[in-house]
DNA sequence: TTCGTAATTATGCAAGTGTATAAATACGAA
DNA sequence: TTCGTATTTATACACTTGCATAATTACGAA
């Protein structure tokens, strides 16, 4: 029997479940949680619904995983893309600012599967955790490079004053994350990584727009 | 016939109109557009569902009327507390960006409104228009004020620099906006209008953190 | 009081929903 | 090649959805 008339391929269960994973990011970004029903998810992952249920034993699990899969890649996606800057610790600090603002982080389809998400995230245990591990996370992070960075200028502060401007500095970047996503034509190109930075900047009472060997 | 026997109360068009949108819109806060279904928001109401049919031709045309009812009301409100503050054109800038970021300005379920309508709203025209509408003009709002500070303070500026200003602390008042009603336990009690105008004060160089007659 | 009519309820329907179960089929092991 | 079995499709079911239409009922006008 030729290859042409197979009905239908098998691949691995990692691979199928990453294509269904994905295929209710792009609808649940779309249409919301609701809108992404188990029908249109096996369209356009190209399979028949039945299989889904082979997979995920419910459509609960399937949003879950997705939503797990989602925040964890735009985690190491951030971190990854701000390591790569060499430099001194207010350049990280800058670095890090910068990435978050700008695409492939900052970006409608993000910030659409963020809102999407908010109702179940409020509202399920398990995904609130998920929410709550990479805030902190990101925001640690970010305390860190505070913390280098006016270390390395000379200045020294409380740990309740460098608590402070962590979550100061944190709220104005994912705020401005949101808000690009969210209105990405009310910003000029490069706009909107240049306010966080000035922002940053000016709360914690540093000059993060020029780099480190200037003239 | 005895008022207990009584099957229903008939009620002013206005007045039922205003229910059925109140109760759309705490629904829409708490299960999305799809899941604020007609026959909940009937229940909620304590109407049947035939009623809302004979108010609104469908399902759409109540949503929509729900969503400009909430965005009026929440510009207005900020506009209307904001207002009430006598001072300096500096406290009146510092007066508008606490009001945008305390409740009931800044709260989980408007923010959750705001994530729920966020897929209907950037593909339905009409829903765009009433965003952009009331975006559009906080920002000029925010804008003028930026500008008397300024004046005030004797400092003059370009409009393109004056446009830069605008924006960048119009999207760090909606960021924190948005962060403070998505995660309200991540800040203590008042933090978040004082990193509000801490940050606008830093990006416009301006001190609005202390009041205008001070020693 | 009676009565007309608009407000409201009651009932029904076709399409869409998640889930369950049976039937078909690809593909590695023998 | 043959065959077993996990993968995949096919089909069905009970329930929900938005919308339509008929049947009631409240309440002001006469």
């Amino acid at each position: 029997m030729s290859d042409a008339r197979r009905k239908f391929k098998r691949e691995t269960a990692d691979q199928r479940k990453e294509a269904l994973i994905q295929a209710t990011l792009s609808l649940v970004a779309e249409k919301g949680v609701r809108g992404a029903t188990v029908r249109a998810i096996a369209e356009r992952a190209d399979v028949t619904q039945g299989l889904i249920r082979h997979y995920f034993s419910t459509k609960e699990e399937l949003v879950t995983a997705a939503y797990e899969t989602h925040m964890t890649e735009m985690t190491d996606l951030t971190f990854t893309m701000a390591a790569k800057v060499q430099g001194t610790a207010r350049d990280h600090l800058a670095a890090l600012v910068r990435t978050s603002l700008e695409p492939p982080v900052a970006d409608p389809r993000a910030v659409a599967l963020w809102a999407s998400f908010l109702n179940k995230v409020q509202q399920d245990a398990q995904m609130k955790a998920t929410h709550e591990r990479t805030y902190a996370d990101f925001r640690d992070r970010l305390q860190d490079l505070i913390r280098a960075a006016l270390d390395e200028a000379g200045q020294s502060v409380s740990d309740t004053r460098l608590h402070h401007l962590a979550t100061a500095c944190n709220g104005v970047i994912d705020g401005l994350w949101l808000e690009g996503g969210a209105l990405p034509d009310a910003f000029a190109p490069g706009e909107l990584p240049g306010i966080g930075v000035e922002s940053v900047g000016a709360i914690i009472g540093l000059d993060l727009e020029q780099r480190a060997n200037q003239p």
